[in-house]
RNA sequence: GGAGAGAUGGCAGAGUGGUCGAAUGCACCGGUCUUGAAAACCGGCAUGGGUUUGUAGCCCAUCUAGGGUUCAAAUCCCUAUCUCUCCGCCA
């Protein structure tokens, strides 16, 4: 969520920087909205100002053991006015409060400015793509030859887009898995969590998946009236990020670092048609997330630090990727600035995304209402959140077994996984 | 699943219809004292929002959440959620 000034005093420049992003504010409509609102707000604030000036005196008479009947009659009838007031103002309130929560990021200066993809901004490259002297295979039949990956039966047992794993494979998805927790945990300084992996409601809209995004969610438990949704995890940013929902953190205990490994539980509606073939598009897949929660200067200095660890991965494994920083109208929609690190997948002849570092700034903390107290400071101020996958499981094993492959069919274990393999040098 | 008890500020914990945004203690911040520190003493210390040039003042809201009763609700009523205790069940 924005900062109300900017959509009350800055309406028109905020709407500027929005467009760079492709989102078309309403000016017209919220400019409207919050006349209104103004007037209103006065007028019922005034309203029951007065009405509980009365209602003390009342107490105060009633003391004194003076007449009270004139008075009380005098507020009773105030209440039908008030009544209404506060209907109206609250049924207003609620229409700008939705309008706010689905209005995007605003994005930083440093991001540049762009369409789609095709004009993000590479920053750096690492590694050198593997020449082969055979012709390789995608991870599709790499997999299914040596019996590790077993998208037909997935698809038996509850459909397309789910993956089962075997033997060497399953072994190796965990030893990733574990590698990365390690890696973070012991030289990077993130502390290891484990989260649920159903979220309420509450925990969705601060993270912002809600209200805009609820189509890409599996929901386990429908809201009702009175009681939350529950949903499963899109990704473990959504967890970690909420544990400071609705809390004052000390300055001392900034910044917080997190990491987690868990499944990501995604519909993919709305991709119908891509990416269908192998793990590159899971409903199901394992990430590792690291989450930081900082003092609003230092956070961009920590999405330089959080994109950092997630390419040390990368190097750890010899993986080669390029880092690019998307460009305004590729950004997610609570992002402010945002790297992506796309890894080298020889059979695609591409670099493909494998991992995405944001810092929302404030929008989520807004959300949320997550916020530090500074020493000096008379008041809480909202943190800066930043979130990243380092990386996402799936994609690192079908990165490791395209760039990894042997003539033979079979698949070298990168150094950095093998003592999570029993010392095993290859599979398959 | 059954029975009971509870939810108040960063924490602990008073408060059963008006003068309660809320006693008190701890923690925290500032000061006095001290060579320095501790102790003692003095003072300060919730959050969100509105208005405003204003981190001044004034005003509104908030005692788990949502409804209700009332001129007036932390306090009474209803519903939900969560926590604790006991019983049952269970990995």
């Amino acid at each position: 969520m924005l900062d109300p000034k900017f959509l009350r005093n800055e309406l028109e420049v905020t709407a500027e920087r929005l467009a760079t992003r492709g989102f078309i504010l309403d000016v017209d409509r919220l400019g409207k909205l919050e006349e209104k609102r103004k007037v209103l707000q006065v007028a019922t604030e005034e309203l029951q100002a007065s009405r509980n000036a009365m209602s003390k005196s009342i107490g105060q008479a009633k003391a004194k053991g003076e007449d009270v009947a004139p008075i009380m009659a005098q507020v009773g009838a105030l209440g039908d006015e008030l009544d209404a007031k506060k209907h109206q103002l609250s049924a207003l309130l609620e229409e700008l409060h939705a309008v706010a929560m689905s209005v995007p990021n605003v994005p930083d200066e440093s991001a540049p400015v762009g369409a789609d993809e095709s004009e993000n901004v590479e920053v750096r490259r690492w590694g050198t793509p593997r020449e082969f002297d055979f012709d390789i295979k995608d991870h599709v039949d790499l997999g299914e030859a040596m019996g590790g990956l077993d998208f037909k039966s997935a698809v038996k047992i509850t459909g397309s887009r789910f993956i089962i794993m075997q033997g060497q494979m399953a072994r190796m998805n965990r030893a990733i898995a574990q590698f990365m927790l390690d890696l973070h945990t012991t030289e990077h300084g993130y502390t290891e969590t484990y989260v649920p992996l159903l979220v309420n409601n509450d925990s969705l809209l601060g993270t912002g998946q809600l209200p805009k995004f609820g189509e890409d969610l599996f929901h386990t438990q429908p809201a009702t009236e009175e009681g939350q949704g529950l949903s499963l995890i899109p990704t473990a940013e959504v967890p970690l990020t909420n544990l400071a929902r609705d809390t004052i953190v000390d300055e001392d205990d900034l910044p917080i670092k997190l990491t987690a490994h868990t499944p990501c539980f995604r519909s993919e509606a709305g991709s119908y048609g891509r990416d269908t073939r192998g793990l590159i598009r899971q409903h199901q897949f394992d990430k590792v997330e690291l989450v930081q929660l900082v003092k609003p200067e230092e956070s961009m200095q920590a999405l330089e630090g959080l994109t950092r660890h997630a390419e040390i991965v990368l190097e750890k494994l010899g993986l080669p990727y390029r880092t690019v920083i998307l460009c305004t109208g590729d950004m997610g929609f609570t992002a402010s600035k945002t790297f992506d690190i796309e890894v080298w997948l020889p059979a695609q002849n591409t670099y493909r995304e494998i991992s995405s570092c944001s810092n929302t700034q404030d929008f989520q903390a807004r959300r949320m209402q997550a916020r530090f107290k500074a020493k000096g400071a008379k008041k809480p101020s909202l943190l800066h959140t930043l979130n990243g996958s380092a990386l996402a499981v799936g994609r690192t094993l079908v990165a490791i077994l395209e760039n990894y492959q042997n003539a033979d069919g079979s698949i070298t274990v990168p150094e950095a996984l093998r003592s999570y393999m029993g010392g095993l040098e290859k599979i398959g």
